[in-house]
DNA sequence: GCATGATGGTTACATTTGTAACTATCAAGG
DNA sequence: CCTTGATAGTTACAAATGTAACCATCATGC
């Protein structure tokens, strides 16, 4: 039987990388916009779908519904996107980017790409081929992918 | 310019794997001994290293001094580990896992490695390799890797 | 229509985590 | 020695997060 090592071991080494990344990430947007970690999740799920309900953000960004209702409300008090009843369901709340929420989106979505370009630059196009697709292999087997999105 | 796809950006990608392993695997650990996560990596870093000071075992699982003092003393309560003062330097805690501690790990070990195997036996051989090449490569690149460990 | 149960979303409360201030100890310089 | 600054570790406090209870609304079956 093998032993283990906490730095070999496929779980923490998840971990102590997402760590990471989210921590250099996120002096972006907490420097410039002073955004939490939801409330940027909330705003690019957005943007990238257009309008949703906050359910539906929660499926998109893996997040617990009460922390995107947090967001969503710090979001709406900085008037960075609107909430409408949904006329035929009324718990149903459409949710959508205003155009500052947009534009600030737009200022920030380069830096998020150019960290990311970034920091694969830094593999061989083999390795970054390669993480990336043993990556979907192991989302698969973790069972993270989830099939029935918009 | 490309547009940035949040299923598709690596920082992201990072965090809900990690999240889903870091919850799968707790199962097994919380359900037969009730452990947090930082208490689990307190107990595997011990046990694979022997003794230890907790500003070692931070910088080993990378955890902040606040999070290793509260596992350390839970530990402690449980008669899991025990904290010796350094003779020749006061400041220091020189701990070491009691039998009961180390036994408790004991069980533990296979099922986390058994965790992992299976976890990576739904990947081909060369997925696999590539993944953990690739990790490898993420890491340096995120700076994680800390050189002057013991 | 009117119970009953499900669903979208919010909020109160408890737990976890990080930040910063603190204690105790050490090391270096005068 | 005595001051000054660093270090190991703890703890008070604040911020973030999850759990569970809750409200409003809807859909279903009687």
């Amino acid at each position: 039987m093998q032993e283990l090592q906490l730095e070999k071991f496929l779980p923490y080494r998840l971990n102590r990388a997402a760590a990471a990344a989210s921590t250099q990430l996120s002096f972006i947007y907490r420097r410039k916009y002073a955004l939490t970690v939801p409330e940027w999740r909330t705003l690019s799920t957005l943007a990238q779908f257009g309008e949703l309900t906050a359910k539906q953000i929660g499926a998109h960004s893996s997040m617990h519904k009460t922390k995107v209702s947090r967001a969503v409300s710090s979001l709406s008090t900085r008037r960075w996107l609107t909430r409408e009843r949904d006329a035929t369901d009324r718990r149903l709340e459409k949710l959508n980017l205003t155009s500052r929420g947009q534009q600030a989106y737009k200022q920030l979505e380069p830096q998020m790409l150019g960290f990311e370009i970034e920091l694969l630059s830094r593999l061989t196009d083999e390795e970054r081929t390669a993480l990336l697709h043993g990556m979907s292999m192991l989302e698969k087997a973790l069972g993270v992918v989830d099939d029935r999105l918009a």
